[in-house]
DNA sequence: GTTAAAACCTACTAAATAAGTATGTTATTT
DNA sequence: AAATAACATACTTATTTAGTAGGTTTTAAC
């Protein structure tokens, strides 16, 4: 399984569009900012991203991206599995040919595994995270941030 | 967050030491055989189980290693630990301190998750596997593959 | 119509990590 | 004394991730 800085970045940058994509589109210049992301990095995840219908583009001046449907209709687990991260735990990817074309002892152990992790991201939608207190907090903390910076 | 080979490796091979190692140590060698696990590569996860007081190990001829405690006792999250294999899915090892010293925008949902997976892996031990009719399955097959590779 | 902002595209590089190999030394049983 | 197996360390290779570079195309605004 892998869940890296690949994964989380593209959550992020979804979490991002969600809290601030409600009247226009946003580039990802301005998610590269607040979230301290490297543009090329974003522009990479978000080709894939678009590939999964996940946003859609606006393109030209003014332009940037939103979500291609509400915050309540997208969950983490697609947002991981456009860009590429397999949730997936066991060697084979579920396969089940991990030793000598059989299951290998621990197969079913990370079958499992996989299950869960998925079950669990799958439950949580962009509106989700949006209306938690935590995540409320850092926004407002980065909000702030921005305000000195442009002082 | 990280969970590849080594660590099932790990756990591999300290199920099968729960499987075979009822009646005395079992060395390297036959886990090796069975779960087709590089030799040199379990000397090192082994280094790493004993220091963590996992495995006891018995030297010269007849020698090789059994688990510390029963199996009821050791479950798969430690194991996992033991190896190095952090189950810490945020950025910042959980200290929170993953941007600009505060918290990223996702850092609860990837502590949130951290502790769904260990809670899940902490639930199972070895015994349990044991106990489970897939894994007995696989037993059965590899211990057919070794009568037939004897022969 | 020119300019500038942004998406879009592709290839490359560097760093980190995992996986595996090699070559021993030491302890202990037979 | 010989053989077995743990124990230890250093090295190599392969893979993956992360990030960079250098473009092109589209389109709004001036």
């Amino acid at each position: 399984m892998r869940l890296t800085t690949r994964g989380r970045y593209a959550v992020t940058a979804m979490l991002d569009l969600a809290l601030h994509g409600a009247d226009g589109p946003i580039s990802l210049a301005d998610i590269s900012r607040r979230q301290e992301i490297s543009l090329s990095y974003l522009e990479q995840l978000f080709a894939k991203l678009r590939q999964n219908d996940l946003v859609s583009s606006v393109r030209g001046p003014g332009g940037g991206y939103r979500l291609a449907r509400g915050g309540e209709l997208i969950n983490v687990a697609e947002i991981i599995d456009a860009v590429n991260e397999s949730i997936d735990a066991t060697s084979c990817s579920g396969k089940g040919n991990c030793q000598s074309g059989g299951v290998c002892l621990t197969h079913y152990l990370w079958d499992d595994l996989s299950q869960q992790i998925h079950r669990f991201l799958s439950g949580i939608t962009l509106d989700g995270l949006v209306h938690q207190q935590e995540v409320q907090r850092v926004v407002l903390r980065q909000a702030e941030e921005s305000d000195s910076a442009s002082c």
